[in-house]
DNA sequence: TAGGTTTAGACAAACGATTGTCTGGGGGCA
DNA sequence: TGCCCCCAGACAATCGTTTGTCTAAACCTA
């Protein structure tokens, strides 16, 4: 009963057929893909010959003749190897899975966009999977898409735990793990970029955000903000920085920030912005509380995301090349999982200031702000 | 020689080791993952046995103890079962195909966010794939994606060609092929909204952007104007009609329609774009050129990004509930995947219109423009 | 024509899991 | 004590490939 399955799998199409082959819905009794051993029936050879025709093992003797057949009936039955199977057997899967905090989120989707442009050309597939900074899902999905036969793991602003058995590159990561290259920005030079700019521009009374504690980023940049700001002797005020905390990449992120800095009553002139979206909705609170930018107020940004130079104000910011980390990422992984040993545990790209209209000279007649 | 490869993956480790073994980077002499086979083989038992307890397969008679020596064991080694392995042999995979233009996309990330949402929560994973609207790539991922597994694919704003065997889903798709349900937005009523809300606010010379070809929503929305705007009686004036080509999902899509405009001396108070990054970019060429929104020029956007709410000025767009429709999508398609033979060929959500700043009654006073 | 070498493919063992069937032994019952 | 049943788990086939080894026939050479 069980085994005369397969026998009755044989392959039912005729000569007339098979010009409407990808369009009939059924090629086999069942609506199951063809598999090399239906093939091999068909063409009256066992299924080890038919694989070895289709995947061009060399040092092997088959005449042309039957090769022609072979790959003839390939196509008429639009024969699709199944990848899992061939997976199972070669342990290779040219998987890979990507661990992304945010799918929507601009930061996030230009790096998986330079990800996923680089693993296609490879060959590659990945599964991505979103964790929304849940602890235990940052623990639990490596596991999940390893068992799913991802052979490499990228992050992108997720710091994982411990260490993995298979190799991993951490866009934004910033934990030195065994088996992991981090991408990251040199955060020395954006903040020297920052900081130089807004100096040139005479201001003193900076306000700051730091980014969420759960962004892998946000205490590296933090770090180098304050170290750079001492070499350049610029103070950063403690009660003009202000730590984000709300897990959102809208606007409405760097909104509040604003609102609180005038309603203690605070002097200032510049605002670093954690990221674009933030400095977009600090403007935005600017403007509801009648102030002007940059005439009142300077604003950078960080990032660079397409919009920022078709805001109103367009906006100065610090462009990452996220595309490219993506890119870089991608074939870091991939050279690694070819084999290749020496792997760098660092690769730094570097920031760029642009210089747009959010940002302007320390202006004497600015609207008078509360405590100036 | 070779079968006595597996017989040297025995485990080598010991009581005192197992308290470390997440820690260690082997468990095993190489560092192949825990198989059925080896937690077998140390437990003295045979595979078949301990996956019957691992899954609790009903009707097996397996003693508690028994059971809970077996769970205890793949605790300890950190068993992950092979899900490629499972899936060749029961024919699920929970793995779905997702097929989108392009990553970095504020309209595509937002439904694949929801996509994303639904399908974990269900316990499937996907793979995406880009094609950026390359027929030949539209035409090559579903097998390639169904060669490796998925069970079903779901695409979005992606015309496919022809049918497959597996159930598809499609968000914006607007075809109608057998096996495929649409996910799409009313347009009609969005039609509506955008055509009454002008009306009433005196608009009489709109100008329009129609989508891009390659996009799916694109013939669909317009048709849907038309013949609104006939109902209402407002006329569709070819000469303030704009066809976008390019390939960009930047605010620059929509910043040459209006030099266009103003190049060529037309008259218009009002533009309706194809979407929220057109608009945006549409208001910085109206603002380059000197004119005020919604003074001088009503914009309308459409989908109401998140960004939408803090552009300067808000934008009044048609909010398209892009994270529902993914979700529904996911929905629908885990569905037809257990097993559900009455799916519906069409589900349609329904948009809203958000109104904010970028619009107001036709101002008479309005500053001077060509043509007027 | 005998012996050796190719040739053209078959065979079989994996990969790691699932699942239907089978069996040896222990226990209950008469 | 003999019989039957059930328990606990083994056995084996299978999913669709790949790949190392084998073999029968054909071919060649001396």
């Amino acid at each position: 009963m069980r085994s005369s399955d397969t026998e009755n799998r044989k392959l039912v199409i005729s000569e007339e057929q098979s010009d409407m082959a990808s369009r009939k819905k059924k090629l086999t009794e069942d609506d199951r893909p063809v598999s090399l051993k239906i093939l091999a029936d068909y063409l009256g050879l066992c299924p080890a010959t038919v694989s070895v025709v289709l995947n061009n093992v060399p040092g092997r003797s088959i005449p042309q003749e039957t090769r022609e057949r072979v790959r003839e009936a390939a196509r008429k039955f639009n024969y699709q190897p199944s990848l899992l199977a061939r997976s199972l057997r070669k342990k290779r899967s040219f998987t890979v899975g990507v661990l992304v905090p945010e799918l929507n989120d601009g930061y996030h989707t230009m790096v998986m966009s330079g990800i996923g442009d680089h693993l296609m050309r490879e060959g590659y597939f990945y599964f991505s999977a979103h964790h929304r900074h849940k602890p235990d899902m940052i623990e639990e999905y490596p596991r999940l898409l390893m068992g799913r036969g991802a052979e490499g793991i990228i992050t992108i602003d997720t710091a994982l735990e411990h260490e993995l058995p298979v190799p991993v590159v951490a866009v934004a990561g910033h934990k030195s793990l065994k088996g992991v290259t981090n991408v990251l920005l040199d955060h020395k030079r954006a903040a020297e970029l920052i900081l130089r700019h807004l100096a040139e521009l005479g201001h003193k009374r900076i306000a700051f955000m730091r980014g969420q504690r759960f962004s892998a980023d946000s205490s590296t940049r933090w770090q180098n903000i304050v170290s750079v700001a001492k070499g350049l002797n610029m103070p950063v005020h403690p009660e003009l920085t202000f730590q984000l905390e709300r897990d959102i990449s809208s606007p409405e992120l760097g909104y509040p920030v604003v609102q609180t800095l005038l309603q203690n009553g605070l002097k200032f002139t510049a605002i670093v912005s954690f990221n674009d979206m933030a400095a977009i909705g600090a403007i935005r609170a600017l403007r509801d509380a009648n102030l002007r930018v940059p005439e009142d107020v300077s604003v950078i940004g960080f990032d660079d995301i397409q919009l920022a130079a078709y805001h109103t104000p367009r906006l100065t910011t610090i462009r990452q090349p996220l595309h490219d980390m993506g890119v870089s990422a991608a074939r870091i992984l991939v050279q690694r999982l070819q084999g290749f040993k020496d792997y760098p545990s660092e690769f730094a790209v570097t920031p760029e200031l642009i210089i747009r209209e959010s940002t302007a000279s320390v202006n004497p007649k600015a609207r008078s702000r509360t405590g100036s």
